[in-house]
DNA sequence: TGTGCTGCTGACCATGCAGTCAGTTTAATA
DNA sequence: TATTAAACTGACTGCATGGTCAGCAGCACA
């Protein structure tokens, strides 16, 4: 076995290089990007960041969009599943509710050039806006269902749980979006427990 | 004064002639960008929509970008006056809330162009984000007022009024966002009633 | 040192499109 | 109907930029 492993990592030797220099592009463009939106992003410029000659990019990209798209789909695949992963570790509603939002806020934060091109360049190409709600989708449904135990269990008041988990993923975005865009740096905590504390009055209210 | 009315009206006997080609010139534009975006939205195509020669759009405005900010402007300034005024109208805080979120979503049906060039293509232009987040923010701001009042006589929970207020304009987004995404039609009302329920509950709770 | 292979380079090409302008149509006035 | 001004036209220009490819550098092995 430790034979076996070894011939495939023989193989992956160059592409273990390989791997090495499309991430670095990927980087590259992911700061391009941010800074000038899809269309601006030129191509010279990410040689650049990149420290690369451009025709280097098209030996591991076939094109501007193929780049794009990797970018996206890196960063939203691991967005997904450090959602997923904190959401399934806590067990209550309350809990599940501020690790999605927390998460959220917390990545937003230490990667905020992805945030940012998903914030104001989600339109550049068709494929991004529905890619995104495609990415979303699961972590919401896994929250709505949470929700839907809950509310069975008479813990908070009945609810429809797929509408309910959306509204809480557009607060987490609007709450994100408003960190990005405001200058003065309000501490995550206090954003992320005025948002948990005006979702959880809703779901706990006894009216 | 109908002289001198008169007068004024005859001066713009040719502005109207004028203001009426931009307008069309506008409509053209808006829905051309919604239809492919700033980057793809070609002047060509503008102009064929407007059943004018390019040429002419050159007459009427000075770039493609001043055709882009002016269907943005014009449509920005009517969503925020429409929206005050429904405000104003409204005596009560549920009343007032539910008067933001409905106006916004009935204009999204009824304009879904501009919705979808605000939604998908709001950072085509540096401009545009931080623009929208202008024409939004009086709106907010007043909804604000009504929340800090209806605090401050016990009508409902004590909440930071600016903070709720901008959630409750991410709710709306989303909502609105969802709706221009989903094949089927809901009911505009239902969405309405259920946003509207979701905040009025966790703004009158008592836990 | 020579030979060949791999990965990289950046000047170059092709395309698409914003913006222009010489010329034409339309309309108003005499 | 003739004259002229204003509005409009669309072929054309220049430029930005995505993508290519002939050649170069670095390295391994003889």
């Amino acid at each position: 076995m430790g034979e076996a492993a070894a011939g495939a990592a023989m193989k992956t030797k160059q592409q273990v290089v390989s791997e090495f220099r499309r991430a670095e592009i990927v980087d590259a463009a992911r700061t391009v990007f941010a800074r000038k939106g899809f269309a601006q992003g030129i191509m010279d410029e990410i040689a650049k960041e990149a420290g690369v000659a451009k025709g280097t990019l098209y030996l591991y990209f076939r094109s501007k969009t193929e780049i794009y798209k990797a970018v996206l789909d890196h960063d939203m695949r691991a967005l997904k599943k450090s959602t997923l992963e904190r959401l399934d570790a806590e067990k209550g509603l309350r809990g599940k509710i501020r690790a999605f939002a927390f998460v959220r806020l917390e990545r937003a934060e230490a990667n905020k050039e992805f945030f940012r091109i998903m914030d104001s360049e989600s339109g550049a190409l068709s494929y991004t806006r529905s890619q995104y709600r495609d990415w979303l989708r699961e972590p919401v449904l896994r929250l709505a269902s949470a929700i839907g135990k809950a509310a069975e269990q008479g813990k908070i008041r009945r609810v429809d749980p797929e509408k309910t988990a959306w509204l809480i993923a557009d607060i987490t975005r609007g709450t994100i979006q408003r960190r990005l865009l405001s200058q003065k740096e309000t501490p995550l905590a206090a954003d992320a427990e005025f948002l948990l504390d005006f979702i959880w009055a809703s779901l706990a209210a006894k009216l």
